[in-house]
DNA sequence: TCCGCGTGTTTGTCCTGGACAAATACGCCT
DNA sequence: AGGCGTATTTGTCCAGGACAAACACGCGGA
């Protein structure tokens, strides 16, 4: 039967809690050891696997190393200078703008300010508006707060108390655009995510961008089983099915659901998935949103088709 | 690599998309298999189990009935008709008056209605008042709700509905009540859930509780490990840690992770245990409040309690 | 009658080592 | 340089065995 599985009992975690903290299947984590002898976990009175802390730290580096585009082969088992040195190399070549927000975030986190930040936040909403904020500032935050937790400049309490702040901030600024004169009116979207997916972040910014844009909005909340999807989607006759993905969920299970998600819905519900996710690419009845910013000029869209189609009738 | 793994394309799907939408382990389903001759999966050119629709509608009944308290051994392999008797079995011999609040609110849920339920949920707190709604209304629309949902009348998308716009409203109550006069003071408050325990909405009762008390709040979100909760406690110099469980966590996960965590913090520093887990017992160093009215004579108590430790020094 | 406790059964998760197809890299020919 | 067939890499699946935690059951004492 399971066992307590505390995920940091004295800095040894069982395979499932690694599979939880690192995304890295329990079948992937044995055959890199039985393969390239790396992670070489301790075992337990059962002979089972006791993953060490810093062993876990290196599967988190791996794990950005491969979804960058590195085969599993040529890195996994290298010492960590190797992989700190190809990631610098990543990031140097990145987009890279954390900008001064996100310096100001960080420094906020490491002060454990939870008051000031939640100001900070606040007051950038205000002077750069909703629109910007949820389509760049958000997002660049949500990345330099997640590179410093995976370079471990963050500790995970951190992150949650980041991610507590900024939810409650988008979620009022929301609120009050809802409330605004804006009348709602079609398309009615739907918001959720896949069940490997606890990330609300993404989610939270993309219903932003599309309530500026007087979209009809309801939100599920994030990990609903696929199948529910559709249900709901049926339920709430809805014209859009909006999906975020974060860097987290392996491309494979993304693909695959989104697939199986295509098969359940009616044909005339639009799929528009979007996030950090790399592998992310349009199928056909899936339409890929790259930046938040896309979101506005494809609902234009989506109305102009729309009408069209009224109009032909 | 892995298939495409089309999880609906005619009607067959593979392990891996059974476990994605009934939330059974691969693990489990195989030694189902092995042990009770159910699930019967055909198999594909390579000898990999393919699910038919049918079957995998049948685990689903199967997992609510485990999830009821029934052992597999008992119902896995049971013709379908058995299964249904049982379900209907468990709903009936349910507890369940509802109150006139919960009915209106499931009416609202039955009909997709979420504006409305938004609407509704906002008029019972402003009636009401945050206190009453946080520590009387909203529990028994969760219980509401939770029991509709493991009756079947309910589908899973219709209480994550619920649980967002709950949400929502109450947060939005919360941010308003903290705005206001009232100044902040002790006791510091972190609020968390185990990593086990994803439920956040008694949490946010108890956030508002403590709000209306005056204290210093800070939310870490669900799902927090337990040594990152005790630096968080630590990092932020707490007076209380407000940790909250639902039913459904195992009760030995929940008293095994308080032992862990009161061995991690000091003994200055108070822990507060709540919520429906019904084995929750008070231990040396952890106090457990039945309800959440009990939360404002506890924060005055401790604010005695202080201000004589204050005087005696 | 009811509760606490030791014993036996059930059950989920982990193990090893093998297999294979999809994805990717490589070498060859035009 | 660019298209194409072959070789390597890689993730997921399989079988069947093992074991500890969780659970049910029966016994003896208050």
């Amino acid at each position: 039967m399971t066992n307590i599985d505390a995920p940091d009992s004295s800095r040894l975690m069982s395979i499932a809690a690694v599979e939880r903290d690192c995304g890295l299947p329990k079948d992937t984590l044995r055959v890199w050891e039985r393969r390239y002898g790396f992670p070489k976990p301790l075992r337990d009175h059962n002979d089972e696997r006791l993953y060490p802390a810093d062993q876990v730290a290196t599967l988190r580096l791996l794990r950005r190393l491969v979804a960058a585009g590195h085969r599993p082969g040529r890195v996994v088992g290298r010492p960590d200078e190797d992989l700190f040195a190809l990631l610098r190399q990543i990031d140097s070549q990145a987009p890279r703008s954390v900008g001064g927000e996100g310096q100001q975030v960080l420094k906020l986190l490491e002060a454990y300010d939870a008051a000031g930040l939640r100001e900070v936040l606040n007051a950038m909403v205000m002077r750069a508006g909703l629109g910007a904020f949820a389509a760049e500032i958000g997002p660049g935050l949500a990345e330099a707060v997640g590179v410093a937790w995976s370079r471990g400049e963050l500790e995970i309490h951190q992150e949650h108390l980041f991610t507590e702040q900024f939810t409650t901030v988008l979620r009022s600024a929301i609120n009050a655009a809802q409330g605004a004169g804006v009348p709602r009116r079609r398309p009615r979207v739907l918001f959720s995510t896949f069940p490997q997916e606890p990330h609300a972040l993404g989610l939270l910014m993309a219903e932003a961008m599309f309530t500026l844009e007087g979209c009809l909005g309801i939100s599920l909340g994030v990990q609903t089983p696929i199948p529910e999807i559709a249900a709901a989607a049926r339920a709430h006759e809805v014209d859009i099915l909006a999906l975020s993905f974060s860097s987290m969920i392996p491309v494979t299970q993304a693909v695959a659901g989104l697939s199986e998600l295509r098969a359940l819905v009616p044909s005339t519900v639009e799929i528009w998935a979007g996030g950090a996710c790399a592998g992310l690419r349009p199928k056909p009845g899936v339409r890929v949103l790259r930046a938040l910013a896309a979101i506005g000029p494809a609902v234009t869209a989506w109305r102009a088709c729309e009408d069209g189609r009224i109009a032909q009738v």
